[in-house]
DNA sequence: AGCTGATCATTG
DNA sequence: CAATGATCAGCT
């Protein structure tokens, strides 16, 4: 486990040091066994970059570097640089928004900062032959933030209203709603339409992946400008 | 080929 | 059960 970064350009240098690097190579300096394949651990790769960075506890509801202000996520492309996967976010809180708003809800504050690390990870591709690409911290624009923020809304309307079972994951233009959970059988606390309690199953937050490939394309132009 | 609903491991 | 880390896999 490498020690905690004390500084944004720290945390970026070390992130710079793994670009190019196999996740084979990363796991064996940190003395970690690689699966197979990622059918019963799929948070692996997520985990080998928290733990090569220096990422705190990775089980605490706070950001992965919590004195930076910045979360960690890895991004599954492919080589054309295309994200395979869209990119988990949070839980979706579905009791007590009453006076939520976008500007104080806790997935705003959590894509505040965000430092992607993309992974070549195509399906064929050994686990340990699998190559980081290069990392970039991103902070939404105003026009993000306004997406993110239309989007966030109107699912937020619909949990409120108690239509959260018809929510579907084609919902949004950037961020959708879909299960988070264990499996189907999965439960916890929501209102229906009437403003009674009743059981249903877990979902969170995910930016499309239509997303995540326009925050890579505009690093791709920065570097190329 | 892309997307949506379902699923897996682990910790407190 | 909730929150962390996501990817799987069937359907359109």
């Amino acid at each position: 486990m490498t020690a905690i970064p004390q500084s944004i350009n720290e945390l970026m240098l070390r992130s710079q040091n793994i670009a190019g690097l196999t996740l084979g190579e990363i796991a064996n300096s940190q003395n970690i066994q690689i699966p197979k394949d990622l059918k019963k651990n799929k948070g692996w790769a997520g985990l080998l970059l928290e733990n090569v960075l220096g990422a705190s506890a990775s089980t605490k509801a706070e950001p992965d570097f919590p004195h930076l202000g910045v979360e960690l996520k890895s991004l599954p492309i492919n080589r054309q640089g295309k994200p395979l996967e869209s990119t988990f976010v949070c839980v979706a809180p579905l009791v007590g928004l009453t006076g939520t708003t976008w500007q104080t809800s806790y997935i705003k504050h959590k894509l505040s900062k965000v430092l992607w690390v993309p992974i070549i990870a195509e399906r064929e591709i050994p686990i340990a032959e699998r190559i980081v690409g290069t990392p970039f911290l991103w902070q939404p624009s105003m026009q993000e933030d306004q997406l993110l923020s239309q989007d966030w809304q109107e699912l937020t309307d619909m949990i409120v209203l108690g239509n959260v079972e018809n929510i579907q994951g084609r919902h949004g233009q950037v961020l959708q709603l879909r299960p988070k959970a264990a499996n189907s059988q999965a439960k916890t606390k929501a209102y229906d339409k009437h403003g009674r309690p009743f059981m249903t199953l877990p979902r969170g937050f995910y930016l499309k992946a239509h997303f995540t490939q326009q925050l890579l394309n505009q690093y791709l132009n920065i570097n190329i400008s």
